[in-house]
RNA sequence: GCCGCGUUGGUCAAUCGGUUAAGACGCAUCCCUUUCACGGAUGAAUGAGGGGUUCGAUUCCCCUACGCGGUACCA
């Protein structure tokens, strides 16, 4: 019988939650859910993390705006707590110290310069980065290579810290879920830090600590993280752990768009899109990077675009519910390579998921985004009629504005240029008319409205077709929206005759 | 440099030895639409290179090239 799967999600929270992270969150997320598990979040907040104010809060609510909320975690408690590193520090000394006594790690004094001064005497064009391993650890200063009562006295007087005793040519293999057996040499890894010298852990002791205290059966995370697996390996092992040792993926990375390398921040400000999925403001410089929420991306569109960037379920069906994402997903259809992220593919699955939406469902998140643009929008069952008119030429919620600001207030700027050189007394006459005619509309819906309006065009001697673009740029400023009709009978009939009279006294 | 991982159209990608190598985004053309979209139709565009294995390789193996990741008292 295999054990209950429990996966974690441990950001460090030092900056927004970018496109990587999230996707990390979500496979967790769904792998969990698609096995009955639980899904915790751990917060890897470590001494040079915790200046960034609200980091944590930012997360809790980029992981709610995602629908990903977990079962265990800072805020929500659980057995396992506490879910901050920086509250379970007394823990990870004694798994160190431990592991000095049993001859798996030891004691290093080496000052910063020190390492340095290392690192520039062996460097050979051969060897750019020397390491701190089996063939030097002798020539430096440790409790391996000096004598006991020189390494109590340092102990008690110096600072400290201690690395793990790598094996030497030893195969480290493990089986990753994603990529199969994979295997390192010993000799290849240096003498990581495990316990630093202000008593903090490295990432690499919490995290196989943290997984084993909260029972953590999967463990994903970034493929950046390969490289350092056996480091992680060996202390399960060392800790004695090995039989609860969680089953590892490394997930793909996501790439920038163009050329290759890891997207970052900089190149969604420098190509001009998100890469966070929520606004995130930078406590040091006050910078607000926007976010996809902000940008005007549903958080449905959101997750399925990240979940098919490295995911597919086989068939050709890319538009997914978080609930058949769950059904679907297995680990053995991730791709093993990286993706580039594609802003106009992820506007589609935006598109794709407003056309498809029910109009109430978007009605909060257009009323938010009116409302930013000075718009109030009191009445739902109007908003959610221009919702049904609209939504299939907005591909992101932000475009409601530009699409249906003109139902709730006349057009502040009239495209002029567009009827003005075709434009004509008699045309100036009808549309008197007509304005003045309208008064006596019984019905004032779209049928009736049309019909009118021809009527009174044929009678004048022009043709409709003639008249339909300047009565469209009257009533919603340009030339786009719905059938005009049907705008003038949803604006009514005061407010039509308003508008156009007054963009005929500017023509 | 070393180690690890990867490589199907511009991008996301299907194929688990035999196909005219799907589908989607984007792009182009056309239809629909008295606006803009939506929608519909069509089209251009792909297996990094070289060796094997095999009756047959995009698929399996090796080499090369290229890309990425790591090589910190960062995660």
């Amino acid at each position: 019988m295999s054990k209950k799967v429990r996966v974690r999600f441990a950001p460090s929270p030092t900056g927004g939650l970018h496109l990587g992270g999230v996707r990390t969150v979500l496979y967790n997320y769904l792998f969990a859910r698609h096995h009955g598990g639980d899904f915790i979040l751990r917060i890897e907040d470590t001494d040079q993390s915790r200046f960034v104010e609200d980091a944590e809060k930012y997360i809790l609510d980029c992981l709610n705006w995602c629908g990903l909320t977990p079962d265990e975690g800072p805020e929500q408690g659980g057995p396992f707590r506490p879910y901050r590193q920086s509250e379970r520090k007394a823990n990870y000394r004694k798994y160190a110290e431990q592991l000095v006594e049993q001859g798996h790690a030891y004691y290093a004094f080496d000052t910063p310069a020190e390492l340095e001064e290392m690192r520039t005497a062996f460097k050979t064009p051969e060897n750019p980065s020397p390491q701190y391993n089996a063939a030097i650890r002798d020539r430096m200063s440790n409790s391996i290579s000096l004598p006991p009562d020189k390494v109590e006295l340092l102990l008690k007087e110096s600072n400290y810290v201690i690395r793990i005793k790598m094996p030497d040519n030893e195969e480290i293999s493990f089986t990753d879920m994603i990529r199969g057996e994979v295997t390192f040499n010993s000799n290849q890894v240096d003498d990581k830090v495990l316990l630093k010298g202000d008593g903090m852990p490295t990432y690499h002791l919490a995290v196989v600590v943290d997984d084993y205290a909260m029972e953590i059966s999967h463990a994903f995370r970034g493929e950046e993280w390969l490289s350092s697996a056996p480091v992680h390996i060996l202390l399960w092992k060392y800790l004695g752990w090995e039989e609860k040792m969680p089953e590892w993926a490394h997930l793909p990375l996501i790439l920038k768009p163009d050329g290759n390398g890891k997207l970052s921040k900089r190149d969604g400000d420098r190509l001009g899109f998100p890469v966070f999925a929520m606004d995130w403001k930078d406590p040091k410089t006050g910078e607000i990077t926007t976010g996809f929420k902000e940008r005007g991306f549903v958080p449905e569109a959101f997750v399925n675009m990240l979940a098919m960037l490295g995911w597919n379920d086989g068939t050709s069906k890319e538009i997914f519910t978080i609930e058949e994402l769950i059904k679907q997903f297995t680990m053995d259809r991730v791709h093993k390579s990286g993706a580039k992220f594609d802003f106009e593919k992820a506007k589609w699955f935006n598109h794709e998921w407003i056309k498809h939406m029910e109009a109430a469902r978007l009605r909060p998140l257009v009323k938010e985004s009116l409302m930013l643009q000075g718009i109030i929008a009191l009445n739902d069952e109007y908003l959610d009629q221009v919702i049904t008119m609209v939504k299939d030429r907005c591909i992101l919620i932000t475009d409601f504005y530009t699409q249906a600001g003109f139902f709730f207030q006349a057009p502040k700027d009239i495209d002029t240029a567009s009827i003005k050189p075709k434009w004509t007394d008699e045309k100036a006459n009808f549309f008197n008319a007509f304005s003045e005619s309208l008064a006596a509309e019984g019905e004032w819906i779209a049928i009736n409205i049309e019909q009118r309006f021809k009527e009174l065009s044929t009678a004048a001697g022009i043709k409709p077709g003639e008249l339909m673009l300047p009565l469209r740029i009257m009533l919603v400023g340009g030339k786009f929206g719905p059938g005009v009709f049907d705008i003038a009978a949803m604006i009514g009939k005061e407010e039509t005759t308003e508008r156009m009279k007054a963009v005929l006294t500017i023509l």
